[in-house]
DNA sequence: TTCACATTCACCCTTTTATGGGATATGACG
DNA sequence: CGTCATATCCCATAAAAGGGTGAATGTGAA
């Protein structure tokens, strides 16, 4: 039986190195390629096609959690890993919608890791035990989805723009801000901008 | 020669394993202990005594820079790398200004880890390349340190209090609290809360 | 003992945000 | 075909934040 075929997209290069040691020394599969970035990945993918990817989520030039979805699109087999530090409900909850098979933390223990490669390669899906207690104890929870102009007026809201200033860079009206504004504090439920922005990062729809 | 005795505080279990068996197989240093929290770290310290911790920043039970000035005031000879994601001048700059005598991102190269343990030995700063070039780019640029109310009402503002929510909660005027707000958006150089809030985050002022 | 700085409060005035109602058009989904 | 989310714009009022400026304490460091 041929082995894993894994790579790994993570931009620590202390992770990986590290990370691509104990999983080749395990013997459960082979690190064929890594990348520090999502384009490189992107790119890489074409040529070479790894049967999981290990990926992390706070990328220099994207998010994985979105990148997932973009790339089971072209690859629908490829069996998803997330690894990240993110113990957050939202989160986890928007990268298994997005495709990924598997969601680890990097304080699961590594065998944790191991387990999740044999798992995922048999096309199950696997959590760690954190994710795995939070998702059941929240599975009738809603996550919050934003549309792609809240997104981008979240942005420029974090930035310290104003409504007025925010209308005139997208060519809206004011009005047309203001309801996004006002869309934003109900979806994540808060009381002001100050608490929409902490929440924010808190559920990393913006870094 | 003995070898040279090497700890790790970080809570990513997964890191700090596949970290330790490649020092370890470096053959450069030891790693004898290893601890998840800053609470075990403490205790452990008390019995053995490393040469050299490799420190992360975000640990569960409080801040790696803080706990960096209080150990130092314990164990002065001790040789302290942080070891972090945050590329952040503050952050970095705090670190050092507390005691740490290397930092080093998770995104270096895994070589630097090991050339930074042989120059930290011998007493010497170590600065992963990334860091190095940024302390000497902004080597006249000050820190931003808070008071600590300051940093009470900044954290009470993220939680999405108003001026006078928190006025009340402090038992001051919402004058005094209107101050604070100032003097904090003066030295974060932010336009508005938003701003504020975005930047706290990112020099980890709050989390 | 100055000097800086933290902490506290004051007044006036402008800008921005938040609340609470709307309306209309479009495109996706079943 | 109707429903639903998104995207766009409108009005009025209230609440909160921000800009300018000033000043009294107290503490600790140079």
């Amino acid at each position: 039986m041929t082995p894993i075929n894994l790579q790994i997209v993570d931009d620590h290069k202390m992770v990986v190195e590290s990370l691509s040691k104990l999983i080749n020394d395990s013997g459960k599969a082979r690190v064929t390629e890594v990348y520090y970035d999502l384009e490189s990945c992107r790119r890489g993918l074409v040529e070479t096609r790894p049967d999981i990817l290990l990926l992390d989520i706070g990328l220099p030039d994207g998010d994985g959690v979105d990148f997932c979805s973009e790339i089971k699109k072209i690859y629908p087999e490829l069996k998803i890993i997330m690894l990240t530090t993110y113990n957050e409900f939202s989160i986890a909850k928007r990268a298994l919608h997005n495709g990924a098979l598997g969601y680890i933390l990097k304080n699961a223990e590594s065998e944790e890791m191991l387990a999740g490669i044999d798992a995922v390669s048999n096309g199950e899906q696997f959590l760690c035990e954190e994710i795995d207690i939070l998702l059941k104890d929240r599975k009738n929870e809603d996550v919050v989805w934003l549309s792609n102009r809240e997104k981008e007026v979240l942005k420029y809201i974090a930035e310290g723009n104003t409504t007025k200033e925010i209308a005139d860079t997208i060519y809206r009206d004011t009005e047309t801000v203001r309801t996004y504004r006002r869309n934003l504090l109900i979806k994540l439920n808060a009381k002001n901008t100050a608490e929409l922005i902490k929440k924010s990062y808190e559920m990393k729809l913006i870094w």
